[in-house]
DNA sequence: TATGAATGAGCTTTCATTCAT
DNA sequence: GATGAATGAAAGCTCATTCAT
């Protein structure tokens, strides 16, 4: 998982269903055996292919969890984007916000909820490389939102990114945590909290508020 | 990684050394070459020792890494208490809030910051499971946390659960994320942001205020 | 040695050429080497190939040698079956039971004298489990006799199963004996021997005679 | 168990309780883990004393399972060789061959039955060498039973000697291989079995019978 | 003499990868 | 392209044996 593999590009039909089908296969490897468990062998077979046949479209072990990864991440950027989008878009500009950061924040529960094997195996066995395939999601995100904030009153380029990066971490960990987890209280005690957290600070920081110092100087 | 086995209690002095060399070459060998790369022999090797000595003293490969990341947890756990105790006693109850978020900040990234490698490994790489050495990390901070919410006006044991448990994660994460990540701005921009964030939620938490639904009441 | 393993079937020719080296390997390490010094790694190196290809044709050790001695019975089986069923078929029913016997304990020291170092690591190194491989070789030997000893006018059932048990217990044992043990007297001594001692037993018990009890009755 | 290697004679007091533990040990660990769970540290942990000690009285681990062996058949023969003199002279020269023997028997019986674990250990898992402990156990019955044999009328001393092979083996594998196998049929019915085969086999040899052949000729 | 820490060769087994068919 | 047999390095671990204390 050093992330720098890439598959090949297939072009025929007959090559595209083969890749599918190991990466369908490599993916529920992963969830029933987890990551240790997950050899090429394994995912070949449970694909019903021959090892050799998936190294005709992969270049290593590496490129096919990378894959799977991938599509994971693709389809999971597609889906929070579009929650995003939306609940941004229903909210009014001011006050809206706690409504805009709820909306979103179920969508991201609903996301994450759906599939928590597999999201277990990707946060807490995948090892993660700097400047891999998660970086590279976490930084789209933080454009999506960055550009947001600046539409909403954000006092500048770089402050904007900090917020976005600020709050795209800590909704992601919280909302996959809490999948994770499963800490002692409901669901909507989590959204109501993050809302909280992270309507409160958008609140004041879109505000013009300037940064929280030790009380009023 | 299960978490389970434990190393026997050493009585010799000599024991006591040959634990520590091992543990240490296990940290070496696991910075020097990522988790996959760190095999027993290895580890045995970069401490001057036989693979069966290193046997000797832990029953098997998963307690000696689990050994080397029991110690860094530690010795986190004991930084990051006496920073939040500290900067906690430090601020005056009400409008204090900032300042003692600040100051376990700062305690926090120069804890991180002073091993960064180490930190990598264990974050990026070191396999996470449900229950494990890591959750058990967390919870005890939870509990810590929690305590003191509850001394500083928490509406009760749950509530303070709750919002202990958010502002938990989302310092862990963003102040392990900052030293990992390097995001290109300033260490005072995250220090900045996540003040604002966790500070602002707490103040408006602990004095009374409810929730934030969507739009005032 | 468990003897629950099997090797999977192979389907190709070129698999089955392996399986032969394989098992011919294991053959002459174990003569060569003995028990102890019969590694996965030798066998694989004596039959010119690679450890991994001993694991695809066979799931373990014990697999490979429970093969050897599986083959080594079969043969045995069918040989001291024929023997058997041919020396009965030639005597008499009657007076024929010394004939009958000798014939089958010729047949069985040669055959066992035909590899004897094959069978001497057999007899006095590879462990034998209860109920294992040994067991039901003489079991099917044991149901073959009494089939014989009850068309030969055996008291019923049990009384044949006794005598069967008996008897071949008795044979299997002294002619594989004689071979390894080579003790002081020639070959025919001991043919001369046990069929006086097998032949007059049978002859005593299959002529309606009651056990010897102590003294004339 | 390459049978060549012997321990030490200890002098001392103290020496001679050091073998004891340690060969008690040995047949403690021998009967509850077999033969390949049996290692030099097992048996040294077992008596309480360190691996360093256990090679100051066996230059290596065979010598411990050879004295174990040793001892376990020193007890047989001493049992056996009074059981077999007690049977003979109890009874009538003539007829009371069928006494003698089913005496031998029943006291065979009883001994191989006390301690079945110990004696399956040996049986099934012990490799033994060729002349090694179990040949010259045997041989030293067959001196005793040869010299009987002539006493009562056995035709010169080869005869006497292939006789006393001859019945010695049978009766020893299959009072052992009833204790082990435990077949289908009580003890009794062995014993009568054994009887018949054994007495009936040595009036014949012994009233001047010639080998039976191939029917009166 | 007794200890027990230390050794290190060697074991069984796995698995990413290759290549002849 | 597809196969799957074959590879062989390397893994985790054991254990008979040694030797400094």
């Amino acid at each position: 998982m050093t992330g720098r593999a890439r598959r090949r590009e297939p072009r025929q039909e007959r090559s595209r269903a083969m890749v599918e089908r190991i990466v369908a296969a490599a993916r529920e490897v992963l969830v029933a055996r987890g990551y240790d468990g997950t050899s090429t062998n394994r995912i070949a077979a449970a694909a019903g292919v021959s090892p050799g046949s998936l190294y005709q479209y992969f270049p290593d072990k590496d490129a096919v969890l990378t894959e799977v990864l991938d599509r994971y991440l693709d389809a999971m950027e597609a889906r929070v984007s579009r929650a995003f989008l939306d609940s941004v878009a229903t909210a009014a500009p001011g006050p809206g916000t706690a409504a805009a950061v709820r909306g979103t924040l179920q969508a991201l529960l609903d996301t994450f909820a759906a599939e928590p094997d597999l999201l277990r195996v990707i946060v807490e066995q995948l090892p993660r490389s700097p400047g891999g395939r998660r970086a590279a999601f976490a930084g789209r995100i933080d454009d999506l939102v960055t550009t947001v904030l600046l539409t909403r009153g954000a006092p500048g380029t770089e402050p904007a990114r900090a917020m976005a990066w600020t709050v795209v971490r800590t909704v992601e960990h919280l909302t996959t945590g809490y999948v994770l987890e499963r800490p002692g209280f409901p669901r909507e005690v989590v959204v109501d909290e993050l809302t909280a957290l992270v309507a409160g600070y958008l609140d004041a920081r879109l505000s013009g508020g300037r940064v929280a110092s030790d009380g009023p100087s």
